[in-house]
DNA sequence: TATATTGTTACACC
DNA sequence: TGGTGTAACAATAT
């Protein structure tokens, strides 16, 4: 699923394969990012923004495919796909993408926030369980599932642990592990699982760190422990019962 | 057929 | 009122 890391691989390429690009004459001057969302800035104040939820891919000069619902074509010929076969994904055109709705009411992006910052915001939500606070955009944005997960066992919390009961201590660990999993994630291209890829069609390599996400019964590889599964927020998470306090 | 996935929204509850 | 938790929703593959 394309969380941060995914995004931001999307947009490092694509920056490099459509910037000054021209598409219905106007020319595209900056590819963004906030959170999980993709801004394409065009000169003349307009903008693409791209948001793949759960199985969306942004394709630079691919064939279309049973799922593409869009194709970008460049004054050059070659263009930009959109597929998503889950149809979760959406894109608009719109004059000013901080004016958005979606992009206003999110919170400042994860690998942008500061340590300061992200403890004051931690601790004013005193009940709210660790993982499912990491999961709001609305808190920090671009964290989905598979890095909420692996950053809690990076930072040796459950997942389950309130917010407000965490000490200085772990809270440090959980913002340190937050910049850590995601930088080393973007570093190896993102996460492939089910159907993520890379402008360029590639799967992304950091699955085979995944030491937690979707590891169920397997061997803590930090401890003898197991790792479980719970469902927490009406999604699963996946820990290890032993190590993570 | 039940379940899994995302972020947003609606709504119940204290 | 507001913080929190739960469920529904979109669509589809397995």
């Amino acid at each position: 699923m394309p969380e941060l890391p995914e995004v931001e691989t999307i947009r490092r390429q694509l920056e490099k394969a459509i910037v000054n690009k021209k598409l219905n004459g106007k020319k595209i001057i900056g590819v963004g990012r906030k959170g999980k969302m993709l801004i394409v800035d065009f000169s003349g104040k307009e903008a693409l923004v791209f948001h793949l939820k759960l199985t969306g891919q942004l394709l630079f000069n691919v064939k279309p495919s049973l799922y593409t619902r869009e194709v970008f074509k460049f004054n050059d010929g070659s263009c930009l796909v959109f597929n998503d076969a889950r149809k979760f994904g959406w894109w608009k055109k719109v004059k000013d993408p901080l004016s958005m709705k979606e992009i206003k009411q999110l919170g400042p992006d994860a690998l942008e926030i500061s340590e300061k910052d992200f403890a004051s915001r931690l601790a004013k939500r005193k009940q709210v369980k660790i993982k499912p606070l990491l999961m709001d955009q609305k808190f920090v944005a671009g964290i989905g599932n598979i890095y909420a997960d692996e950053i809690l066992f990076d930072a040796k919390v459950k997942p389950d642990r309130k917010a407000g009961g965490l000490t200085g201590k772990e809270t440090k660990a959980v913002f340190e592990s937050m910049k850590k999993i995601l930088k080393a994630a973007i570093k190896a291209g993102g996460s492939s699982v089910r159907d993520y890829v890379d402008a360029g069609g590639r799967q992304g390599g950091f699955v085979k760190y995944h030491k937690v996400y979707q590891k169920t019964g397997q061997k803590c590889q930090r401890c003898p422990g197991a790792i479980r599964r719970i469902k927490l927020g009406g999604r699963s998470a996946h820990y290890c019962p032993e190590c993570q306090k």
